[in-house]
DNA sequence: TTTACTTAGTTGCACAAACAACTATATGCC
DNA sequence: GGCATATAGTTGTTTGTGCAACTAAGTAAA
């Protein structure tokens, strides 16, 4: 019986991620306080771009663990705020290559304080060590299962 | 510097919650390959009831994290596949009470399964302790956000 | 080079979430 | 009793997700 110490309480939280949809909730709304019209998807996304410009929304379904009409629209929705461009691969005329726009370049520093400074409140009091356990744990779960 | 050990890749994880995500999934594809016609959100409010039915669409908001409107609408289409019943309070006619339908208790034992099934294979070769520190460190989380 | 297969991206549909605005009922205070 | 306020639930709108079906473009093999 293989980890089975979960009673039924644990099981839900663990399923429905309660821990995440907190942390993503409070930073959805320092981003509303803030004045910055973004989700946390749309954030999600360029999060990626800002380390990596110019690449596919493949690439971009991988990085974010999305599906392609996830990314589509989400790149449809970035491209209306003027956030992003699709710009058409040379060499593979069916890869749009994403690029940001300046106006982009500017959220990043304001969105990743934010996003810092909600991870230290979801954090405060947690000593650094279970932190590592916990990064470590969920991790693995992600690679047992994706 | 209160916890600032989130490097920018790690960041991301926690506020995603791709661990979660990946459970959520690896479960709805269970039902589905089990014939269950039943999302995970629809899961997760009969998961409350089957531990006390007859309780109002706002406490089913308290217990699931969810706002009203999307009780209303996830009560709705349970309601549709015949598995909850609205039942107008005797003492106080704002409230409804909901009660499952015999449908709805015959799915409990087998979806119970799928998820600890689905828990245990994202979970393996994680050792318990880790677990146990994980799901503190998750729970610590939701109650410094709530 | 023509046919089959694969890959990148889009569209349609059903379901869900967050917010604001709304209705109906209950409660508390004068 | 009558009015203000609070609570329970619903509805409308925008955004996102997952699946299936689709188009366009590249690749490989006969």
């Amino acid at each position: 019986m293989p980890n089975n110490q979960f009673k039924k309480g644990e099981l839900y939280s663990f399923v429905t991620g309660k821990a995440s949809t907190a942390i993503a909730r409070r930073l959805q709304k320092k981003f509303n306080s803030a004045g910055l019209n973004l989700t946390i998807e749309q954030w999600s996304v360029l999060y990626h771009l800002w380390k990596k410009e110019g690449i596919s929304q493949q690439e971009l379904c991988n990085a974010t663990f999305r599906d392609k009409p996830s990314i589509t629209r989400l790149v449809d929705n970035l491209e209306r705020l003027d956030l992003v461009k699709r710009v058409a691969s040379e060499n593979d005329r069916r890869i749009n290559l994403i690029y940001l726009t300046r106006q982009a370049q500017k959220l990043q520093e304001q969105s990743m304080e934010l996003a810092e400074e909600t991870l230290n409140e979801a954090l405060e009091t947690v000593p650094a060590d279970k932190v590592d356990v916990c990064k470590e744990v969920l991790q693995i779960v992600y690679d047992n299962l994706k």
